[in-house]
DNA sequence: ACGCATAGTATGGTCAGACCACACTTCGAA
DNA sequence: TTCGAAGTGTGGTCTGACCATACTATGCGT
């Protein structure tokens, strides 16, 4: 029985940045010490101070790139999308979560934005412009999948922005791209897709006209049903 | 412009185990190969390997542990909600977050955990159980704010999971330190603290006692009660 | 034959130092 | 003034080493 549950080295560096995130001492777009300097600072060694990098790198909070100037190096910025959904992946192929939960979480979250009084009504009038935008670029038939599943992806974000809420909005960015894998091998061919794409376009167009109408009890109902009718299909 | 956007030496490691992971041929509890083992079959160095590895350790994928035998090494598990509330986490403090949308996100996924019937009935009871501890914790005199607070969010945390929707556990298990904190900053002094935790013992209680009673609709709107009556006195 | 201390072996964790490709900076030559 | 070459600092990768740990095999003493 080990009571030191074996302290890692890079905690320390994480715990560092968290903190100066928290207090603001760090911000968007700021560029973080350079890995060997980190190591000085906290006396450790810097491929453990890389082991920390990394992670933030993983987890969509910061960009490495190489060479020298202000935009070289880690610089901060947030991109949940990145870290959640590949986590979320990961676990759906260990089977350590199922597609319901993420599904069942698309519902609530998803639902919960739209029956919400807008925040800020200026934005809420931008993001009915932008998707109709998305809705029309959606109608190409010259599009591939993965472009639809893209802009599809992009429209359920930008409605469930509208509340302004910073967690669900992180949270929706995420769960959306966690299953495009699924998605993709649920609908092998294009023949089986076809169809399925004419609904999809019908449902967000009614979804599109509830907001619009400023409808958003019928929106939310309208976005249940669309959820839950895409995954009905996929077995 | 350069065409090769960098390609990761431990992606394809990455790569290699989700794979496997897909198909079966890793499962939950199954041990991987040595990193040095594992430098050799892709050819790249252990250095790199222990990227992957560790990456996979803070998606909660793998528990590492030093030594020999079936139990050492990486092992394959799946912890979903260490991955994705450290990285929402992370991305919270890095975006800043307001009070508004913590209380925004709590009465959603609170009252949408109480209301769900339990997926688990044996995990439900459990939590019914543990919950009744802290809430005897609670109740000490003794116990400084601080304490308090921390215990108060893990009570509220334990209550989510019992929808056993690992997604909506990882937010609020993300929201936890959130929470706490602003519980601690918003009441400052202990005058007027000591009412305020009269009446919050007293909503815990009937919150655990509708749970206990599996009135789940009474509960959720006890709850939500509880969070905003107080947001209401943090003013 | 058994029990138990010991040496052996394989694991991840950490470190040091080196080299590379890259991107910007600086400075000198045309 | 312009432009190319050298300089500098960045992350990315590799090698090889050492450590603490935890299991495994050995062999001694009984």
């Amino acid at each position: 029985m080990s009571i030191n549950p074996a302290p890692r080295a890079y905690q320390v560096v994480l715990d560092s940045i968290e903190s100066d995130l928290r207090s603001g001492k760090l911000a968007l777009g700021d560029q973080l010490p350079g890995e060997r300097a980190l190591a000085e600072q906290h006396q450790i060694s810097r491929a453990s101070v890389r082991d920390a990098i990394r992670i933030l790198d993983v987890l969509g909070l910061v960009k490495t790139s190489t060479g020298s100037g202000p935009n070289s190096g880690a610089v901060i910025i947030s991109n949940p999308a990145a870290g959640i959904s590949q986590a979320l992946r990961m676990h759906l192929a260990a089977k350590g979560i199922n597609v319901r939960e993420i599904v069942e979480s698309r519902i609530l979250l998803e639902t919960w934005a739209a029956q919400m009084p807008p925040r800020n009504p200026l934005h809420a009038q931008q993001v009915i412009d932008r998707t109709a935008v998305l809705i029309m670029r959606m109608d190409d038939a010259q599009l591939s999948r993965e472009e639809f599943h893209r802009i599809d992806a992009e429209f359920h974000v930008l409605l469930a922005s509208m509340a302004g809420n910073t967690v669900v909005e992180s949270m929706m960015e995420s769960l959306r791209h966690s299953i495009s894998h699924y998605v993709a091998e649920s609908i092998p061919n294009d023949e089986s897709w076809q169809p399925v794409v004419r609904v999809l376009r019908r449902q967000h167009k009614a979804i599109h006209h509830a907001f619009a109408t400023n409808q958003r009890e019928r929106a939310a109902q309208l976005i249940e049903e669309h959820i839950t009718w895409f995954y009905s299909q996929t077995r």
